[in-house]
DNA sequence: AGCATCGATGTCAGGATCTGTCATCACTTA
DNA sequence: TAAGTGATGACAGATCCTGACATCGATGCT
């Protein structure tokens, strides 16, 4: 422990919240949300290597809901079945989470940085859903082709339970779209 | 005409492409392009909004050839049908570029805010492509569906195009990926 | 020819993002 | 008690990007 206020980081990523909630993403600086923290400039560059990342959390804890679940899938099952249990591993973690995703969500669709950012994030799930599934036997062709349809079923899955008012069942949702997305390629 | 030499943006592309891969992304300055190019930082920020954006050309021609063929395609062309029509328009345009497509991708594979680029680009892809098949008549939830195929296929598809030593036929590749897809989903 | 206008570029000032470097201070451990 | 460790502060500076205004050649009108 350091002789300051504890948890840093998460209070840096609350006052960012709060600040693009209350002035927006460009209106806020760096400053401004270190001086609403307690700190300096500097040391927001020290626990997020961008001013976007404030808002997107530890991405290892993350994808490793995913992942786990994929390594932990019966040996017997097909690509795409360990692809769904992790989809369905992952989309039950956001249970209870839905007023604070559609909060963040607001600030993230009204900037481009942050939408970008967003697309990035997606972009290493593929990757993490990809490698997750070669370490159980499956092709790299097949790892990278299963891994972007499982991302394709998680980001539309998740945009049309971020857009419902109430909290709606992601893991039903999620496989609702990988259903409509197996229809879709027939 | 204006008084100075004319093509600024085409000079200020093909300057910094010149740099990136002589330097590095990192270690050039946009002041660095501009003068390679006889120009001021200041007229690169106004033909690119961004330092990035000077290796990405124009986007709506870009996307003009995946919506152009899709509009086009028969009446009655299923959407994943007119999407194909789309992808073969598009990965045709392709021809001949393989050797410039190489350089710059091996440009863009090494900086991440190039590789961050060409994300938020295949992003963009996938609107366009779920607007052209919208305009088609098909349905909201089908059309972005089936647009995310879409930009899945083209994308692993450019991929192994990219990485191959020799031109392959992209087209091919574009059909040989959907086909994979539909039986990965299968 | 002479003149007004326009569009692209130049010039300058400045704010914001992000990095390198070194000092500081509390907590830990021997 | 003293050295070591790790997080933070303080400061300087490079680069990115924007706004405002000036400049100058081309164009078109009279």
């Amino acid at each position: 422990m350091g002789r300051w206020e504890p948890d840093a980081r998460g209070r840096l990523a609350q006052a960012a919240l709060e600040l693009f909630l209350e002035r927006g993403y460009d209106a806020t600086t760096v400053a401004d949300i270190a001086a609403r923290a307690g700190l300096t400039e500097r040391t927001f560059f020290r626990q997020f290597s961008d001013k976007r990342e404030v808002l997107f959390g530890d991405p290892a804890a993350y994808f490793a809901t995913f992942t786990d679940a994929i390594a932990s899938a019966p040996a017997a099952a097909k690509p795409l079945e360990a692809l769904s249990a992790g989809l369905d591993a992952a989309t039950a973690a956001f249970a209870g989470m839905h007023p604070y995703a559609r909060l963040r969500q607001s600030v993230i669709d009204a900037n481009a940085p942050l939408r970008e950012r967003e697309q990035i994030k997606r972009a290493h799930l593929v990757d993490e859903l990809s490698e997750a599934l070669r370490r159980r036997g499956v092709a790299e062709s097949t790892a990278r082709l299963t891994a972007e349809l499982g991302a394709v079923a998680f980001h539309l899955a998740f945009q049309r339970w971020v857009q419902a008012e109430e909290e709606l069942d992601l893991t039903a949702l999620t496989r609702e779209v990988l259903a409509e997305l197996r229809a879709a390629a027939a």
